[in-house]
DNA sequence: GAAGGCTTGTAGCAACCGCTACAACGATGT
DNA sequence: ACATCGTTGTAGCGGTTGCTACAAGCCTTC
């Protein structure tokens, strides 16, 4: 019935899941095809090749993102370190963390030469720029957008190697 | 002729090579035995395992960035906005780039598991940490060091997605 | 020169990787 | 009833992964 775009959602809710649970090093085609209750020859099916897979996927785990951000967005306006507080706790919830962390590995994966990763990344991020800045209250938004994101970004590299009380003093006060 | 430790000195040198150039991901024991001149059998030989090795040749890379990090410090202490602008350049040197692209990699496995890179990445981290720490003019050294460190490394992150234009918003003016 | 230990090459293992050829299934249309 | 086409399972390909058994070399020491 259809084309398979409708299976293809349907296993894509899966197979986001799978990712963001355990990292895209750990989504190999039979593992992944396990998580989505079907064969590695029916997500061969379902998408052109591999990295078609991973993209979808990708973009799926955005929209989902974009979703959880909406939520998570203040509701109104903050000045830049009343922002930057609140955004530092919402991106260390045990719910945003995984995003966080394939957020990582994709910008890892890019840095790499992975092209495809890269593009995604950076939709990912400018996204995620665009979301902060709509929520900042200041006289220079793009810089403060800017600001806010490298170093929120910052935090996230540093938690991911265990040093979250560094994130933790810079965040304090001051500012 | 004594112990394997002077031969596993000399091949870490050109590991460490190949693991910058290529990343960790491609660092499989066959391409990096071929980088050394050797075989997988004798990486085997002078090293417990993969893991070992690993750690091994990444102690080396840190080793090495802990040189090229002296190298690259400011004569003397400079305030936070002046040595921002300074360290941000470093990173970006392309000599200084790749050891930034493994950190970022490290990091991801870390991120996403792996004990021994998130020890060895906290490692770094904390040497990086320290050595800007002391580059700093500052009332309150630790809380700048700490904001130091967070604003480089989310440029690192951001650099790695193809953002430099935010990371350079982020950093101009202000402060 | 024989013995024994350190070093190295050859060859291959079992597991995994992405991917595919082939056949069978089932619903649909005539 | 038959043919057709979209869907799926089985099985396997060629390649890579980390790792190892085995044997040959080499170099020292007696």
């Amino acid at each position: 019935m259809g084309p398979p775009d409708d299976k293809r959602a349907l296993i894509l809710d899966k197979l986001a899941d799978h990712v963001l649970a355990h990292g895209l090093s750990a989504s190999s085609l039979r593992p992944l095809a396990k998580a989505a209750g079907t064969s590695d020859r029916m997500l061969l099916y379902y998408f052109a090749d591999k990295s078609a897979l991973i993209a979808a996927v990708l973009q799926h785990i955005a929209g989902r993102m974009v979703f959880l951000m909406e939520g998570a967005a203040a509701p109104e306006p903050l000045p830049y370190a009343a922002l930057l507080t609140r955004l530092s706790a919402a991106l260390s919830d045990p719910g945003f963390a995984p995003y966080m962390r394939v957020f990582l590995e994709v910008a890892s994966g890019a840095a790499n030469g992975d092209a495809a990763l890269a593009q995604i990344g950076e939709a990912i991020g400018r996204g995620f720029l665009d979301w902060g800045k709509a929520q900042l209250q200041s006289d220079t938004p793009d810089i403060d957008a800017a600001r806010l994101m490298v170093t929120l970004e910052g935090t996230v590299f540093l938690r991911a190697i265990g040093m979250e009380d560094v994130c933790r003093t810079a965040l304090d006060l001051t500012e």
